[in-house]
DNA sequence: GATAGAAGTGGACACATCGTCCACTTACCG
DNA sequence: CGGTAAGTGGACGATGTGTCCACTTCTATC
């Protein structure tokens, strides 16, 4: 995208041909790999040798798997945030006039995860395992904007409401689910009952 | 307790003296290494030292971190799981004539819960951390319970809602409230929300 | 008590993964 | 071209896992 506008106040050192090659390899390797088998089974040997090249290489750029895999989810997520913020009702806020109800939103955001979800879970469990899923911009983000829902509803407490509304979205839950058979709407429907239940008719 | 009552076909071969002894060692180095500090972080290495045994003898009767910690916490699950079949209401069922409301019971499930948790999160994370938590028997029972109420509220898929309305009971987020200051009431407050607002008032 | 055999013990071993380090190679700028 | 900084890759030491087996200790039996 920036090719080489001044913006701050070094210029910015371009990155070598060979490096960006081996990155793309890198990150296409590893892709592959998660989408294979399980994602959090996946080494960092196991990436730098897929990739064809050596395990210094991967660490001069990636710290961990997590951070591979996270590059690999930005993108996506950050188009669902676009979508929170600016796209259309009920995902978001929609006009001053017509601004749909807080339940209505979350059954909305959850349906978006779901799909999220469906289509990438073995990103999210190679980038997020266990308790470093609360440690990612990722969910701050997503707690900051259930949280705003659970206020503009009424409720006490919002922000431990959010990281309560937001836990069944755990993506070692959604595939647990998936594994058992449960397909993606009966999800997205038993989170609608509960974003209908929680945050709908207010007391 | 059981000396050597003629139970099943072979008569059980009685666990020798110095092989209790062992095992009254690992589980007290075990909880005391649970409680000190992050208890994912603890290795068998470290619990085989702490008892003071070789690593050999260690293996012989626990394959892993997580079957030690099971070992632990078995009987408070079991006295929770004894109080929810046939405790006092509302946790309990009650009398036929006087049986709680479904969210009734949730909440006072999800109150004892907390409970549980802020006495032995250690444990818990101990023993089943990330996906693992779903293949335990005592997130069976947890789940069946909770599906059991939800049907009683006449919900759609019950099973479904009860993975979902179990997730904020994750070990991994009540150790992220408590550390981020939140106490228990707070949380026991919040899921009280959840309880009453998708199994009360029936649509 | 002595003793035979089973149950239990502990440390060495082979293997996997991690993260670092550094001598060598390669791409880019002038 | 040639200098140089960025990039590369494999060797290395550390840590943890789970297994194996020669040795020790307990217990039932006489």
């Amino acid at each position: 995208m920036t090719t080489d506008l001044p913006l701050a106040d070094g210029p910015p050192p371009r990155e070598r041909a060979d490096a960006a090659r081996n990155r793309a390899k890198v990150l296409a390797a590893a892709e592959r790999l998660f989408a294979a088998g399980d994602p959090t089974a996946v080494t960092m040997d196991d990436i730098a040798r897929a990739a064809g090249i050596g395990r210094g290489t991967l660490y001069r750029r990636y710290p961990d798997r997590a951070s591979i895999a996270r590059a690999l989810l930005d993108e996506h997520e950050r188009a669902l945030q676009e979508r929170l913020l600016r796209g259309d009702p009920p995902l978001g806020p929609g006009d001053a006039g017509a601004a749909p109800a807080p339940a209505e939103r979350l059954a909305a955001f959850y349906a978006a995860m779901v799909e999220l979800l469906e289509t990438h879970v073995h990103l999210v469990l190679g980038a997020e395992t266990g308790a470093a899923r609360y440690r990612t911009g990722a969910y701050a983000f997503w707690r900051l904007h259930v949280a705003h829902l659970a206020r503009a509803a009424g409720r006490p407490d919002p922000e431990v409401l959010a990281d309560q509304l937001l836990a069944p979205l755990a993506p070692e839950l959604f595939r647990h689910q998936r594994e058992g058979g449960v397909t993606p709407a009966r999800i997205a429907a038993g989170l609608a009952v509960l974003a209908h239940g929680t945050l709908g008719r207010p007391d």
